[in-house]
DNA sequence: TCTGGGGTCCTAGGACCC
DNA sequence: TCTGGGGTCCTAGGACCC
């Protein structure tokens, strides 16, 4: 009889096909079938189903490129849905926290739990306990990867991916090489398309090998990051898992337009609405930020056009969250950087070195400063209630020519009391 | 015609100081 | 007027993740 073992376990629960999974639920008919969602204006496919993966449709590929196949096998498109698919995960992760509440929410679709808890002989019916969980409380699917470091749970996870049970557990397996053999190099965490071209050009085409490469080599060709990746796949910790949240050090809003904008003022008028969207998203979560970049580029795609892409950093005198001042800011350092006769394709702002808001007070506080944050909650508060943008600036436009295409849109939002489905009697 | 968006971390190199 | 090198800090850009 062997004593009881209690050694580091982490589980990486991932979401199969997250986003087709979301649309699946309030549509039953597109259950077997193959289907696809579609980044912001429809441009590239980021979530596929099994079915769609089989036709050879890849993931990131731009939709017009894979529109043949997609046509020719009537596979379902779908614009994504964030504010549905936001939903849906908060249900997932909230089901997962019923077993351990100190999870690491990695994504919207995956997270880190501390198994350790469980014996080596518990920890996969607890895995399969998980998954048939969050299966029969949210209706999505998961995968799941038990291991000792979380690069290994991403390499179990990978291999869970492709099996029926969807539970792969490294815990207790005396030898796991013959494993990460057949894992390629690039499908391993933290080995993206640089490293995978560095790594090949020195014979390292699978996990097995780059977990066999001394740390010293390693290190010296390319950096810790690296290293660490080894040794986790050696089966030395080296990546703790981030219970508590942390605040965010810095929010990017950006968008490519619906059509290419020329004219200034509608560049204005989305860099403006980018920024109301942008200070929204800090004060909701009462932080200030000490500076801002904004960018513009020309599609890198069309160069018959010309390429253009310049950006630009400012610091505002005082931290801030007010949307009136990161307009007037940004609205300057746009005019700094615009250039005449360009195709302009996407814009952005990026509020950064953001801290947390002392309450909107400051050595230089003044009443006015009161009224502004006051102002400020009362079109937070409107626009909550009644929709975004229902109180905008007027710099922001009303047109919206440069609005996102959205031509697939499911049109289902948990949190929109007009969406829900109606039933007839 | 049509190619996403939002993050974090690391590093090389420049600026500055002594 | 000539000239050195080492340390620190900051930033832009790159690589990675989903």
């Amino acid at each position: 009889m062997s004593s009881i073992q209690y050694t580091k376990k982490i589980a990486l629960i991932d979401c199969n096909s997250f986003y087709v999974s979301c649309e699946r639920l309030f549509n039953p008919k597109i259950r077997k079938k193959p289907v696809v969602v579609l980044s912001n204006n429809d441009g590239c496919i980021v979530s596929r189903s099994n079915e769609a993966k089989a036709l050879g449709i890849k993931m990131g590929e731009p939709y017009f490129k894979a529109k043949d196949i997609i046509i020719k096998n009537n596979v379902q498109v779908f614009s994504s849905n964030y504010s549905l698919y936001g939903d849906l995960s908060r249900r997932v992760m909230r089901t997962l926290k019923r077993f351990n509440a100190d999870i690491e929410v990695y994504s919207i679709d995956e997270a880190f739990m501390d198994l350790s808890n469980f014996s080596d002989d518990e920890v996969l019916n607890v895995g399969q306990e998980i998954r048939s969980t969050v299966l029969q409380w949210t209706g999505i699917p998961t995968s799941i990867g038990i291991a000792k470091t979380k690069t290994l749970s991403k390499v179990a996870n990978h291999i869970a991916k492709k099996k029926k049970s969807g539970v792969t557990n490294f815990i207790g397996v005396e030898n796991i090489d013959p494993l990460l053999e057949k894992v390629d190099i690039n499908d391993v965490w933290g080995v993206g398309r640089q490293l995978t071209k560095f790594y090949h050009k020195n014979g390292i085409y699978n996990a097995k090998q780059l977990k066999n490469k001394s740390n010293t080599w390693i290190k010296k060709n390319s950096n810790v990051l690296g290293s660490r990746t080894a040794m986790e796949l050696r089966g030395i910790s080296c990546i703790d898992l981030e219970k508590t949240e942390s605040k965010r050090k810095s929010c990017v809003v950006s968008r490519s337009f619906g059509q290419r904008i020329e004219k200034y003022q509608e560049l204005r008028e989305a860099v403006a609405s980018y920024c109301l969207n942008a200070s929204e998203k800090i004060r909701s979560e009462s932080l200030i930020a000490k500076s801002i970049t904004v960018f513009i580029r020309t599609s890198p795609f069309q160069s018959r056009f010309g390429y253009y892409s310049n950006s630009k950093t400012v610091d505002f005198p005082i931290a801030t969250n007010n949307s009136i001042e990161i307009v007037k800011t940004a609205l300057t350092t746009l005019e700094s950087i615009f250039k005449n006769g360009y195709r302009y394709q996407k814009a952005g702002v990026i509020l950064s070195n953001l801290s947390e808001s002392a309450n909107g007070k400051n050595l230089f506080s003044s009443e006015k400063d009161e009224k502004i944050s006051c102002l400020m909650r009362s079109i937070d508060n409107t626009n909550y209630r009644y929709g975004r943008s229902s109180i905008s600036l007027a710099s922001a436009g009303v047109q919206k020519r440069w609005n996102m295409k959205r031509e697939y849109s499911s049109k289902i939002d948990t949190s929109d009391f007009y969406c829900l489905p109606k039933i007839m009697t």
